[in-house]
DNA sequence: AAATCAATCGCATAAACATGTTACCAGCGG
DNA sequence: CCGCTGGTAACATGTTTATGCGATTGATTT
């Protein structure tokens, strides 16, 4: 039996959920609110297995519920409930530990599907949400930036000035003259287009060079 | 009706796939390979809609035929199709445009749905994956290392830093001398426990100070 | 009122860095 | 064979940083 919180402003929904969610077998919700004030000792008193959490409610907002309950409990398993599969809350929500994202119009039997997906570890999610994770994912991660063409040496040269090297130590490190290191750092430079050290390392960072 | 092409080694499972799906109303599979040694042409031959990519093939692997595609195709939906739900795989697939990222065990009827949400521009995970690709997404933007304290003048000085200022111009654009940008580097050298300029720099990335 | 602290400035010195110029050698492609 | 590139090295010069030791002001706390 998985034992259910609602959290809905709105009081058709709110009944409709849960009159839903009753007359299924396996499910139970526990209480249902409208909304969060209370959230902490609520979570404590009932220890649901699952949340059910609006986004857009008056007062403390789902988010905030959200952070709330993480505060205190990381094993309950929360489902973000919303009308809007917007970047900015999806974003939100998922940094701060919830476990599904589902929009307001999933259908009654692919919502029980969700609501047990995520209280067996899935992460449950609409394919619309899904998309604007994955798009925030690659976007985050393919910067990649132009090559610079840098040689083996020059990488690791690089990676050493990043580690926060000075030519003195590098040179010892790689068992060459301080002099080589100047040179390798000065073409460094001029494939980077920069002429200073920490230029060169922020440019690494921004770039993924190392 | 939907066009698909199908990637996958194992005869076996390419033939049931292809049965399953020809077998089903508004699907049709255009053709089925056991490798991408001519992915590209094949995709290009056909223009389907969706493409159902095995990632563990022989020669040209499953990862390796997304990126082909990409290359010449941005359109087409590529659902990636695997037995693992593995860290890296399901990391470079996303990285490199997968539409989606199911397991094999998926039941035959969940399938053709993800099919059909790929291709209207969802992005159909099994939960175990979108569990995955939630705990990489929060695990890279909640590092925020220590606070370290530092005061709103400080921080401005380091990101002029970070942005490749030298004292000289940091002093000119802060409107304060020199040597009262050195006390606030020598603090802020202090509160972040380096001693070194472009060590500062590589610690203001790492912990996402600027 | 005393203590604290962020922000400001000055001076001096040593170390580290940036730049230019020159040079040798090995390997690779035309 | 010749030119090119990457790696190595030296030397000289000027600039920037790092550090230490002060010191004043104004705002906040005790």
């Amino acid at each position: 039996m998985i034992k259910i919180l609602i959290y809905e402003d709105n009081p058709q929904l709110r009944e409709g959920l849960t009159m839903l969610i009753n007359g299924s077998d396996g499910f139970d919700v526990l209480a249902s609110y409208p909304n969060c004030n209370n959230v902490v000792d609520e979570v404590q008193a009932f220890k649901p297995d699952v949340v059910l959490m609006d986004i857009d409610m008056p007062g403390v907002n789902g988010i905030e519920g959200l952070k709330k309950i993480r505060e205190v409990n990381t094993d309950v398993k929360i489902l973000m409930l919303t009308v809007f599969d917007d970047n900015k809350n999806i974003f939100q929500a998922i940094s701060h530990g919830a476990n599904g994202y589902i929009l307001k119009k999933t259908p009654p039997a692919r919502l029980l599907e969700y609501i047990a997906e995520a209280q067996t570890g899935g992460a449950p999610m609409t394919a619309s949400v899904a998309t604007q994770v994955l798009k925030m994912f690659s976007s985050m991660n393919n910067e990649k930036g132009e090559d610079y063409n840098l040689s083996e040496r020059e990488k690791h040269v690089l990676q050493l000035l990043v580690d926060g090297y000075s030519y003195k130590m590098i040179a010892s490190e790689m068992f060459i003259s301080i002099d080589t290191v100047r040179s390798h750092i000065k073409k460094i430079y001029e494939k980077l287009h920069v002429n200073s050290k920490s230029e060169a390392v922020a440019k690494a960072f921004k770039d993924k060079i190392v």
